[in-house]
DNA sequence: AACAACATGTAATAAGTTACATGATTGG
DNA sequence: CCAATCATGTAACTTATTACATGTTGTT
């Protein structure tokens, strides 16, 4: 099983928004999704290696102002690998933040689809949730720790629940962008 | 700065709870904090070795029922050792769900002002995540990636200030379980 | 002149995951 | 007797983090 890398696809995505440098790509990580995933410099720059051995990525020096930058942008090989990466099942928890975050590169259906089976999980984690406390339940009255688990497991359910809020708002945005009707990729 | 090794306190602090076998503890972990935290035999046998070395476990080979298990129990030196990492300061996201787990060997106190140090962190982000909507403001109209950007940092809102209502929950828990006298660690 | 920020990269280490290997016991 | 579960462990691999190294440019 070929696992996912995801700098690679969060390089590779991040230069579908617009081309950068590695040191760009830090800066926009840090701007705008620091609290989901980091990458630091030691994944971003032989990431970017790979990225262009491979052909996804081409490289633009340029030196007009400040040191000198290589300045990244993906290709058409690039674009098509990315795109087939976002079409394929997530297969870790938030994955589908980054994916949604590449959302103008996917049909709005399959978008759609995606965020709800994001939601079918975060239900089916709250009924695990359930399961948890039947096991914490079963636990002596004795036992000093029982409270604090039982608070654990509440964090559990504040955030699987917030998630599905968020869902439910998710969709109804996505629907507003369709309905505004803006031109996006398809496959 | 030497880092704290999770699996290690994963490990130390569930037997602080009551002596389990590696193969109690993936089951535990499994049936308690799947979803925080993760853990594989891969990790937790070479750890309970680790920190049977170090004396910070006590092995018994037990052979009652079934397969002979190795069950192991903590030693006052290792008690102490988890007392004293519970008391160091977090230094991963969500570090503080493992020690309040463990949060019976804590004085209540402590413990409070912990989970109100994480709250105040949660505030931070939900600051931090104005700026990325400015940051997201900022860029052109014309960018078909904008609005599941403004997507994906909603999603930020949702957790940080679900989180925030947890730890409101939590600290009238607290004091309950304060109120309601349990003899419980100090230092 | 000094300092912060820009800019790129490597090497070493730490941590986590997966696959593999082995064998005992229990329930159907 | 067969499958599932109990039970312990190692080796190989992938991924992530940290520290280090180097040099430029803009600001005070």
């Amino acid at each position: 099983m070929p696992k996912v890398s995801y700098p690679r696809y969060i390089v590779l995505g991040l230069l579908g928004i617009q081309p950068m440098s590695g040191y760009d790509i830090k800066k926009w990580v840090d701007a705008s999704f620091r609290f989901f995933w980091d990458i630091g410099y030691g994944q971003i720059y032989p990431t970017l290696r790979v990225l262009e051995e491979e052909g996804l990525v081409r490289i633009n020096i340029v030196e007009d102002s400040g040191p000198k930058k290589k300045v990244y942008a993906i290709t058409e090989e690039g674009l098509s690998t990315l795109v087939s990466w976002l079409h394929q099942p997530e297969e870790k928890e938030l994955e589908i933040l980054l994916k949604l975050y590449f959302g103008d590169k996917l049909p709005g259906e399959i978008l759609k689809e995606k965020i709800l089976a994001f939601g079918k999980t975060q239900k089916d984690n709250l009924d695990i949730l359930e399961k948890t406390d039947d096991f914490l339940s079963s636990l002596p009255e004795s036992k000093t720790s029982k409270p604090y688990l039982r608070i654990v497991s509440s964090f559990g359910r504040y955030t699987y629940e917030s998630r599905l809020e968020w869902v439910t708002e998710t969709i109804r945005r996505l629907e507003e962008i369709e309905a505004s009707g803006i031109s996006r990729g398809g496959k």
